[in-house]
DNA sequence: CCGCATCCGTTTCGATACTG
DNA sequence: CAGTATCGAAACGGATGCGG
């Protein structure tokens, strides 16, 4: 007879599913991934979650407003614009997006020719591939332009950090588009044939590209 | 026009999105949660799973099974029964297992008086506030008896595990119910007060108790 | 009693059309 | 650009049935 139950949450003392509970919800973790590699308009976050409607993006994002995960913010002109971001209790999802990577990372197959990758998650998964024991002194910062739109990827002496945006002052930038990327990180192609065959464009120091395909290579 | 789009998937070549289709329905990561303490019958399974449907939870058992994250096994007589198991796939899991109780526990407050606990979650919660720096010498067995199910807990110099089941040379094996574990481990209730208060009864070194309150409480 | 399978009302989700 | 409104499809929750 209805009982007014509000949401479907696990009704148990567990930590899990209060994570769950928070968290569990078709593609929240997916909007919280996007959100890591910093703000983002409500357009962008819907061109970047392929096939969510646009009201369940509006109220996971209202949900994790309210759990004081993500925040809005207005910019101020000449360019106003909406953007959401993590705040710092946000943040503190890493090692949980982290962890799912790591799941994933193992399950992705080579890409099939026709399935469109996205550039963010491609950026994002930087930071699993990253071998720190490799060059442990690297310390560079890389522009990554990938159908256009600009990143940054940071290497500082073992930790990397990925971030949407050009960089202010980048060793090298390469060009290309998130398939090739791909390619490098898996080690399907390597840095020397990207290079003659043009598919990477390299802003800088051409001799980076090397030093990124070595620290960056997933090595399964 | 209905597409035969099989299942609900996200669609993207990102690793976390390959994770959370994995794992991403509702209840399949708390089947999971249920099995890293050890094999389980469908009947206790569905015992620790407060509100799942029977068919629902049939359906993500097929589900793990098919994807090799979990393993259906029979006993033999003379105790003839279907247990479920993680398989080596399934165990690693565990970081995100941990990576998710580490968010939720900072979410969970004191339980109210009439909330029911669930053993389970508690004694997995001890991986989660155990400090490896207080006692890290430490190495011993507990025996826990909650409501009259057993549990081992080890220490071994920093690091701990937790089954099901009673150990083979406990030091100690402390009865009590779930609700004031919880209190010993949030520090709500000392281990003093729970031995002259009888809610904790000790089998062995009583001053065990002592060494277990201090290596699992969680400092907040 | 254990280990499910079936049925049905409710909730959530997906797709698209539309608006300030 | 940033959402609402609408509607059909799928998933879920709860009860019940049923063979070993």
């Amino acid at each position: 007879m209805a009982a007014v139950e509000g949401k479907r949450t696990y009704r148990e003392y567990c930590a899990i599913a209060r994570s769950l509970d928070l968290l569990g919800q078709r593609w929240t973790l997916l909007i919280v991934r996007d959100l890591f590699l910093g703000p983002q308009r409500y357009t962008d976050l819907h061109a970047g979650l392929p096939g969510i409607a646009t009201d369940m993006l509006t109220a996971r994002l209202r949900t994790l407003e309210a759990e004081g995960l993500v925040r809005r913010r207005e910019l101020p002109p000449p360019a106003p614009a909406t953007v959401y971001e993590l705040t710092n209790e946000g943040r503190r999802l890493g090692p949980l997006i982290r962890a799912l990577g790591e799941v994933g990372l193992t399950l992705l197959d080579t890409p099939a020719p026709d399935e469109p990758i996205n550039a963010s998650p491609v950026v994002m998964s930087l930071n699993l591939t990253f071998r720190a024991e490799e060059l442990p002194e690297l310390t560079e910062t890389y522009g990554l332009e990938l159908d256009g739109t600009p990143f940054t990827v940071s290497v500082d002496r073992g930790t990397v950090t990925t971030e949407r945006g050009a960089p202010a002052a980048p060793v090298a930038t390469f060009r290309t588009d998130p398939r090739t990327l791909v390619g490098l990180i898996r080690g399907d192609t390597s840095s020397q044939a990207a290079l003659t065959d043009r598919v990477v464009e390299v802003d800088g120091d051409r001799a980076a590209l090397d030093r990124f395909a070595v620290a960056f290579l997933a090595d399964r």
